[in-house]
DNA sequence: AACAAAAAAAAA
C-alpha cells in the first residue's frame, strides 16, 4: 500500500503517498470538529439513530477513505514517472473514470467489501448499501458532486493492487472502527444518515482542500500508518485548522445594545423592533424563523443581528451570513458591518474572526481586497508602526478568500442572496455552501425584491436551513401573505413543525417560529410617513407640476417604467428647463458612469444635501432608484405599478427631516400617472398612459386594483396602511378581475407557476440525503440551474476608438476594475445587434488578449466620439448606437 | 421589443 502516489509535484518526481493524504483529510476533519464543537454537536443532533462515538468514527473512516479511487491504474498512470519510481503495479487495460467515480466502485466492489464488511457489523446483520449510500456519496462525491455509477461495471484491478487496498482497509477498519458498530435497523434504517450527510459533504471537501494545500509536507518514505497520524496528520491538521479562517472567536456573552453595536450614537435606545429581537431571540433553542416585517430605514438589519447574536451566544451558531438582492446593497452593507461585526464577539488576541465580501464583482471592491489577509492585531508586527487600531477594521483570512465557493465559509458574510441560493441547486462544490450556511444565522434582507422563481429557491433554502438544524432571519418590507405562507411553511416542513397562517396584520410585524410555536408580534411604528397621493392621468400635467417644483425652488423625482420612456421624459424637460437641472438614471450606463450619476444623485438627494443644492433638480428615473438609495424629494411622479412598488416609491417623498419645502409642495406628496380606475376598462386600458410600460408589468389586473385602491384612499400612511393596500392589490375577491384584464391575470399567474415548478424541479432536495436522487438525476446533465431567471442577456464591455488604438471606456487602465467599469448589461439581441465585421473582430480579439480576463464572457463593441462633444457613435459597421455619459446607451 | 437584478477555475 506504500507504492502509490496521491499528490503530485508538477516537474518533479516528488510526491506525497496515498495512504498518507487519506489519513491527512481525516485527522483535518478531526481538527475541524475540535475547533467547532457547535458544529460537531450538530451532526450529532442529526443523526440520533446513532451513538454519538459511532457517528465520529464513521465520518472519520469515510474521510480516510475519500481517495479510494486513486489507488486505480486511471488515476496511478497519469504519472508514470511516479509509478516507476514507487515501483507501482503494471496495468494494460484500464478503466476509465474520475477517481472519485472509482473511488464509490471499488468501496462496493465484491473483491474489496470483504475487508470492511466484518467492522460495519450492525443489528440487524449486514448494513444495506442503502443506510451507508449518503455517507459514501458524501466521502467519494468530495469533488463537488456525488459519485455516478460506473456503466463499466468491470474495475480490472490488478490483483497487487486490491490486495494492497484491502491491507489499507484492514488497517483502517482496525483503526477507525475498533468496536462493532450499532447502526439502526428497520425501516427508519435508510434515514438515518441522510441530513448528517449535507454537511458531511461539504467537511470533506474542506479537509480535502486543507490537507492539498501548504500546511502539508509530502512525505514518500513507508511508516507505521498510527505514527504518521499521531506525529505528522494531526499536528499539520491542527495547525491548518487553526489558520484557515473558519473558526472564530467565541460570541460576546451579555452584551448590551451598545456594546454590540457600537456604531449606534449613546443616545438612540433601541426602536421596538430592536427591543424585540433582544429580549425573544435567545429564548428557545433548536431552529427558529424571524421574519421581520417594517419599512427602509426602520432598523431591521441591526435587529437581525441582535437576533442573530443571541442565536449565537446560545451555541447554536457560528456567525451570519447576511444575503441582499443586488451586489450594490451587499457593497454598501459590507461597508456598515466592517465598522462593527467585531463587537459581536469576544475580543481574543488569538483569533479574529473574518468578514466576507461574496458576491460575482467583488474583485474589484478595494475595501474587502485591503482586508484580506491583514493579520492586524494578531502578530502585531505591522500595526504598531502605522499606528493603526489594532482591534477595528475587517479582516478576512486568506484561505477563506481565494476563492468564491469558500466565502460562505467565514464566520460573518455580506453578499448577494445569489451566493447562498446556489446551496440549494445542483451546482458544483453546493456542499461547502450550504455548510457555511448552516452553521450560520442566515439573514435575508429585502426578501420581498424577488421573482417567484428564486423565492421559491428561497424556501427550498429554508427548507434546508430548518432541517439541518439552523435559524434564519428574514427582513422585508410589506411581504403579501401567500409570500409569507410559502416561506414560513417551507421552513416547518424542514423543522418538522406544524404549518401555521400567517396574518396580514399591520406593520411593522414580528414573525416567530421557535420550537414548533408560532407567534406574531405587533410592534409601535417608529418613524411614519403619511403621503397624499393623487391620480393623473395626463403626462402633460405632470409634467407641469415638476416644472412647478422648479419654479418653486424644489426638487423632484419622476420615475418611469422603462428606459424609453425616461429618456423622451427627460428630453420634454430638458426642453422646459435648464437641462442641468434634469438627471437622467437608469442601468443603460457603464458602470464607471453609473456610479457617477449615482453619487451625484445621493449628493442632491441625500441626507447631507441643502436646500441650495436641491433647488430646481428633477431627477427622472427608472427601476434603478428603487435599489435601497437613501433619497428624499420633495415631489414625487411614478408611473402606475404594482402597489407594493408604488408605496416604496412614495417612501422616497420627504423621508428626512427638512426645515424647507418649497411653497405648494409642503408635505409628502405624490402622483401616480395612471390610466383611469374605472369599473370596466376596456381592451387596450393603460396603452395610452402607460405604453411599453405594461409589458414589464404583465399583471394588469394587479395595475388596475392598485389604481382603483389608490384613487380611492386618496392619503396613505406608511407602514400602517401599506398592508393592506397590498393585499389589496392582490385580492381578486374583493375586486374581481374585469374582463378585458382576464387574459392579461391568467398569462401571469400561469407564467409564475411554471417558473415556480421549475425552482422545484431545479432545487435540491433535503429528505434524499447528499447524493443524485436529491437532485432528480440533473446534477450531472449540463442543464443551467441559474438563481434567477429572466431573458438572456450579455454584458457589453465598451471600448473607445483614439488615435493611437483602442482604450476602455473607464479609463486609461487595462485593469479587471477598469473593465468592470466599462461594462453594461443589454438583451441579447440587443447585443447581437452590434455584429462585428471580420476585420473589427480581429482588432477586437487583439485588445482583448491584453485585458486580464481575455475578454471571456463579455462582448467588447468599440465607440468613436462624434462631431457632437460627449455624444459616442457605435463605430461597427451598420449600427446605429449611441452612448454619451449623460444619456447612456441608446441603440438608436 | 418592452425593468432591474446575478452568475461565470480546482484541490492531480
Ligand atoms: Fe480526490
Ligand atoms: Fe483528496
Amino acid at each position: 500500500m506504500y507504492h502509490y502516489w496521491g499528490k503530485a509535484a508538477k516537474g518533479s518526481t516528488a510526491h506525497h503517498l496515498l495512504v498518507y493524504h487519506c489519513l491527512d483529510v481525516a485527522a483535518t476533519l478531526r481538527a475541524l470538529l475540535d475547533a467547532d464543537k457547535r458544529l460537531h454537536q450538530r451532526l450529532h443532533a442529526l443523526a440520533p439513530a446513532v451513538a454519538p462515538a459511532d457517528l465520529d468514527a464513521l465520518l472519520l473512516y469515510f474521510a480516510v477513505l475519500h481517495d479510494l479511487g486513486k489507488f486505480a491504474p486511471a488515476f496511478q498512470q497519469q504519472r508514470q514517472d511516479i509509478v516507476d519510481k514507487l515501483d507501482g503495479p503494471p496495468a494494460k487495460r484500464i478503466c476509465n473514470a474520475h477517481h472519485s467515480h472509482l473511488g464509490k466502485a471499488i468501496f462496493f466492489d465484491e473483491d474489496i467489501v470483504v475487508a470492511w464488511q466484518p467492522s460495519l457489523l450492525c443489528r440487524d446483520g449486514w448494513p444495506h448499501k442503502d443506510i451507508l449510500a449518503p455517507l459514501t456519496d458524501a466521502a467519494f462525491g468530495h469533488h463537488g458532486k456525488p459519485p455516478q455509477d460506473l456503466s463499466d461495471s468491470n474495475l480490472r484491478l490488478p490483483p497487487s493492487t486490491a490486495a494492497a487496498i484491502r491491507q489499507f482497509m484492514g488497517e483502517v477498519c482496525s483503526r477507525f472502527l475498533p468496536g462493532p458498530l450499532t447502526l439502526p435497523g428497520g425501516d427508519a434504517a435508510n434515514q438515518a444518515f441522510r441530513p448528517v450527510s449535507w454537511f458531511f459533504a461539504g467537511l470533506l471537501v474542506v479537509a480535502d482542500w486543507l490537507a492539498s494545500g501548504q500546511g502539508f509536507a509530502y512525505c514518500e518514505t513507508p511508516m507505521d500508518l498510527a505514527v504518521y497520524w499521531n506525529e505528522r496528520a494531526l499536528p499539520q491538521a491542527r495547525a491548518t485548522v487553526a489558520d484557515c479562517g473558519m473558526v472564530s472567536p467565541l460570541p460576546r456573552q451579555g452584551g448590551g445594545f451598545h456594546e454590540l453595536l457600537p456604531h449606534i450614537e449613546q443616545k438612540y435606545g433601541p426602536t421596538p423592533l430592536q427591543a424585540y429581537a433582544l429580549e425573544v431571540a435567545g429564548r428557545d433553542s433548536g431552529p427558529r424563523l424571524f421574519i421581520f416585517e417594517d419599512v427602509t430605514g426602520a432598523g431591521k438589519t441591526e435587529a437581525a443581528l441582535l437576533a442573530a447574536h443571541a442565536v449565537m451566544a446560545g451555541g447554536e451558531a457560528h456567525g451570519f451570513y447576511i444575503g441582499l438582492p443586488t451586489m450594490a446593497t451587499a457593497n454598501g452593507m459590507y461597508a456598515r458591518m466592517a465598522a462593527s461585526y467585531r463587537a459581536l464577539f469576544m475580543d481574543a488576541d488569538t483569533v479574529v474572526p473574518s468578514l466576507m465580501l461574496a458576491h460575482g464583482a467583488r474583485g474589484i471592491q478595494d475595501a474587502f481586497l485591503h482586508s484580506i489577509g491583514l493579520e492586524r492585531g494578531r502578530d502585531g508586527e505591522s500595526d504598531a508602526a502605522d499606528g493603526e487600531q489594532p482591534d477595528s477594521g475587517a479582516f478576512c483570512a486568506a484561505w477563506l478568500a481565494d476563492n468564491r465557493k469558500k466565502s460562505l465559509l467565514a464566520p460573518c458574510g455580506v453578499g448577494t442572496l445569489d451566493q447562498a441560493l446556489l446551496a440549494v441547486l445542483p451546482a458544483k462544490h453546493q456542499c461547502l455552501r450550504l455548510l457555511g450556511l448552516g452553521r450560520n444565522v442566515l439573514i435575508a434582507d429585502e426578501v420581498h425584491a424577488y421573482d417567484p422563481y428564486t423565492t421559491r429557491l428561497l424556501e427550498t433554502l429554508l427548507t434546508f436551513q430548518a432541517g439541518l438544524g439552523g435559524c434564519a432571519i428574514l427582513l422585508s418590507a410589506t411581504l403579501p401573505r401567500r409570500i409569507k405562507q410559502g416561506l414560513a411553511a417551507a421552513f416547518c416542513r424542514g423543522a418538522g413543525y406544524p404549518v401555521p397562517a400567517v396574518s396580514a396584520d399591520p406593520l411593522p410585524l414580528a414573525t416567530r417560529l421557535a420550537n414548533g410555536v408560532f407567534t406574531e408580534t405587533p410592534l409601535a411604528q417608529t418613524r411614519t410617513l403619511s403621503v397624499a397621493v393623487t391620480l393623473c392621468h395626463d403626462p402633460a400635467e405632470a409634467l407641469d407640476r415638476l416644472v412647478a417644483v422648479h419654479t418653486a425652488g424644489g426638487c423632484a423625482i419622476l420615475l418611469c417604467n422603462t428606459v424609453d420612456r425616461a429618456m423622451a421624459a427627460r428630453n420634454l424637460l430638458a426642453e422646459r428647463l435648464p437641462p442641468a437641472d434634469v438627471l437622467l438614471f437608469h442601468a443603460r450606463f457603464a458602470l464607471c458612469d453609473r456610479l457617477a450619476i449615482e453619487e451625484r444623485v445621493l449628493a442632491i438627494f441625500g441626507k447631507g444635501s441643502t436646500t441650495e443644492i436641491r433647488r430646481g433638480k428633477i431627477l427622472v428615473a427608472t427601476q434603478v432608484i428603487e435599489q435601497s438609495l437613501d433619497v428624499d424629494a420633495d415631489f414625487l411622479v411614478t408611473e402606475l405599478a404594482p402597489m407594493e412598488l408604488v408605496l416604496q416609491r412614495a417612501g422616497r417623498c420627504q423621508r428626512h427631516n427638512r426645515k424647507w419645502r418649497p411653497a405648494g409642495f409642503v408635505g409628502p406628496a405624490v402622483l401616480v400617472l395612471s390610466p383611469p380606475a374605472v369599473d370596466e376598462p376596456g381592451p387596450g386600458w393603460g396603452e395610452a398612459e402607460l405604453g411599453k410600460g405594461l409589458f414589464v408589468y404583465p399583471g394588469h389586473d394587479v395595475l388596475w386594483r392598485t389604481a382603483q385602491l389608490l384613487a380611492r384612499w386618496e392619503r396613505v400612511e406608511l407602514p400602517r396602511d401599506a398592508r393592506e393596500l397590498v393585499e389589496g392589490a392582490y385580492d381578486a375577491d374583493a375586486l374581481p378581475t374585469p374582463a378585458a384584464l382576464q387574459s392579461a391575470e391568467d398569462k401571469q399567474t400561469g407564467k409564475a407557476s411554471a417558473e415556480k415548478s421549475l425552482a422545484l424541479f431545479n432545487g435540491l432536495e433535503f429528505s434524499q440525503g447528499y447524493g443524485t436522487d436529491a437532485a432528480a438525476g440533473h446534477w450531472h446533465d449540463d442543464r443551467e440551474t441559474p438563481t434567477r431567471l429572466g431573458e438572456e442577456r450579455v454584458t457589453l464591455r465598451l471600448v473607445r476608438v483614439v488615435d493611437d488604438g483602442l482604450a476602455l471606456w473607464a479609463g486609461e487602465g487595462l485593469d479587471a476594475a477598469t473593465c468592470a467599469r466599462s461594462e453594461v448589461s443589454v438583451p441579447k439581441h440587443r447585443g447581437d445587434a452590434l455584429a462585428a465585421t471580420d476585420a473589427w473582430q480581429e482588432r477586437l480579439d487583439a485588445f482583448a488578449a491584453t485585458l486580464p480576463d481575455k475578454g471571456r464572457w463579455v462582448r467588447l463593441v468599440p465607440f468613436v466620439e462624434t462631431e457632437t462633444a460627449g455624444v459616442w457613435h457605435c463605430a461597427l459597421p451598420g449600427t446605429t448606437a449611441v452612448y454619451s455619459r449623460e444619456g447612456g446607451l441608446n441603440y438608436g
